[in-house]
DNA sequence: GGGAAAAAAGTAACCGGTTACAATTTGCTT
DNA sequence: AAGCAAATTGTAACCGGTTACTTTTTTCCC
């Protein structure tokens, strides 16, 4: 493999004028430059930034811990960061944390050991004061995340968006709505599902509306979650005539339950969702849902990551990006059916 | 930052006996080493692996290159990847090509430029013949491969697979059968499409059957591209019986437009995918398809990756993994409606 | 306790870039 | 042509690990 003192040799100038050339052509003599050009040309030099990344301290990589890469939110949102990463300069690693606390342990070594220079974080294992003990480590939290810490974060109004489906839910007629909810994480780990329970509370509460207990379903996030919250609720007596799940695909798992009970979507139950995944305009029928904007999101985390790295204050700290209801078919006015 | 040398200083040893110490700890003595842990721990050393990286002109990461990473496909083949590489010391960048030459041409850089050691490669922009140009990177293609190349390969026979989907809808007792095909790429690129549409007509073939080319739609893979399929038989006098889509994502957006047209999905027209994902098993109805085991396709690739890396010849080049036709509801028995 | 072999530890070169600083060349003015 | 500033180029140290090679220490046997 060639390297610049081979190209040096070969052009007849100094290491530092190819190394010039490389990054500031502007500080070389056209001839000299020319010169320079023939050489890597001739040798087919590729420079070695596994060296120039040792000498700067800096891997130009930034870490994603993801807790389900097959998690078609996520994987759009790290469009988002690959996107800008790419124009960036900086390589994007994957860290899947499988839900493992020690998995997402092993990944924080990759910034100890100078492997990373930074992470986007999209759902934390630890607790929060886990990280605000961490030396340093530049951090940006995406999406799930707890407010309030000492890093940037970039996220949605849970609580607001998960009141607009329920507002609207109420609007077309419905009292007795049900809720499917994110996994139980304390609050203190991940909040997405207490503030999306809030905002359907305040919904609820804001419209005279009583909260049944036996209408909250605890899920997953996974479609199979959905389908046994049909399962339950198809088992009551006393149905709900909506229900908000607190994300698409368990919306989606529960529609397939409530269907394949001979339940009609939107006739007997509506049923809406949150995200809005590109299948959501696919299911059967459509899916009511709130947009988050993932793409928007994952380009948001990696500029601020990107400012954060290079020193730069970001201009702003918390990014709230908007949401927006989408009404599909899933979701009809009150019918009373008794 | 604490670097080796400050290590052994404070432990009063060289700096050989404290990396003896991290890579090798038989080689010293019980007192030093103790030493050594002691000094670790007081000055909180991490070893800086860019150092140990550039010496060893390594960079212990490997680049995949994805098409389009919100493919549910291709993130659980991902996953797969990322596990075996995390148990064999390598991180994974991620390359999200977005079915661009250019960019795909960008990452191959990082290998040039030693920041990946070597590409494990989902789908190719280019064609085969460009790759073969290569000065000897380190790649391994996975799915959507040219065989007969000097790539080792994972895969599964779609041509086959292919057949086992559209023999299945024969037995049933269809015969005016129809094909959503994949991206139209050229064969010397990317020939899953000819691959599986060989299946198709071979099984068409061997049953005696005639192959209407109007049944033959041009899809892409993507939802969108199964509801134009839909359009497409719907506006047809002759309509087929059933429709057998190189991929589920575009089956699923078919069943979905044929539904919206009120033509009913078995009993109308039966409809059969490709991967099984896990989507298909919520659909309605539920998806017959092939299943393609992503994560063991992705863990197989990622092990003959890293035995190229370390120099072993992988025992076996080229690897054929195992499908299976799950037979589920969308499919039912050809009834004469005429 | 002497001496040889084995084990442990130390020294310093090396990897391939970048860059501070010094030296040289160029260009312009008078 | 001398003089000086600006532009260009060169030299060599530096980053923090690893490891070949040398030196020192330990072990063990007679």
């Amino acid at each position: 493999m060639a390297s610049i003192r081979d190209v040096a040799h070969k052009a007849n100038v100094s290491v530092a004028t190819v190394s010039r050339f490389l990054n500031d052509p502007e500080k070389v003599s056209k001839k000299a430059g020319q010169a320079v050009e023939r050489a890597i040309e001739a040798l087919n030099y590729k420079p070695n930034l596994l060296a120039r990344n040792f000498y700067k301290s800096k891997s130009y990589s930034i870490l994603v811990l993801v807790p389900n890469i097959a998690n078609p939110f996520f994987s759009r949102l790290i469009r988002g960061i690959e996107d800008i990463g790419q124009q960036k300069g900086y390589a994007v690693l994957l860290g899947d944390t499988r839900f493992s606390q020690e998995r997402e342990s092993d990944y924080f070594g990759l910034v100890e050991t100078r492997l990373a220079d930074g992470i986007i974080q999209l759902a934390p294992e630890h607790p929060i004061a886990v990280y605000e003990g961490l030396s340093s480590v530049p951090l940006v939290n995406a999406c799930e995340c707890c407010l309030n810490t000492r890093f940037p974060s970039v996220n949605i109004d849970n609580a607001a968006a998960a009141k607009s489906v329920v507002d609207y839910l109420i609007s077309i007629g419905h009292s007795r709505i049900a809720c499917v909810l994110g996994p139980d994480e304390s609050i203190a780990i991940c909040p997405v599902t207490q503030h999306r329970l809030r905002g359907y509370q305040q919904a609820m509460e804001s419209a005279g509306l009583s909260i049944d207990n036996a209408l909250i379903f605890p899920g997953d996030f996974s479609l199979e979650s959905g389908a046994k919250a049909a399962e339950h609720y198809i088992a009551m007596d006393n149905r709900p005539s909506a229900i908000f799940c607190m994300n698409d695909e368990m919306a989606i798992g529960l529609i397939q339950g409530l269907k394949t009970a001979g339940i009609r979507v939107p006739e007997d139950i509506s049923v809406a969702g949150f995200d809005d995944i590109e299948m959501a305009r696919f299911s059967d029928p459509p899916l009511t849902t709130v947009l988050q904007p993932a793409e928007h999101i994952g380009r948001t985390a990696m500029t601020v990551l990107a400012d954060l790295l290079e020193g730069k204050t970001p201009e702003q700290l918390n990014h709230r990006l908007p949401t927006e209801l989408i009404i599909r078919a899933s979701t009809a006015p009150y019918k009373n059916s008794d």
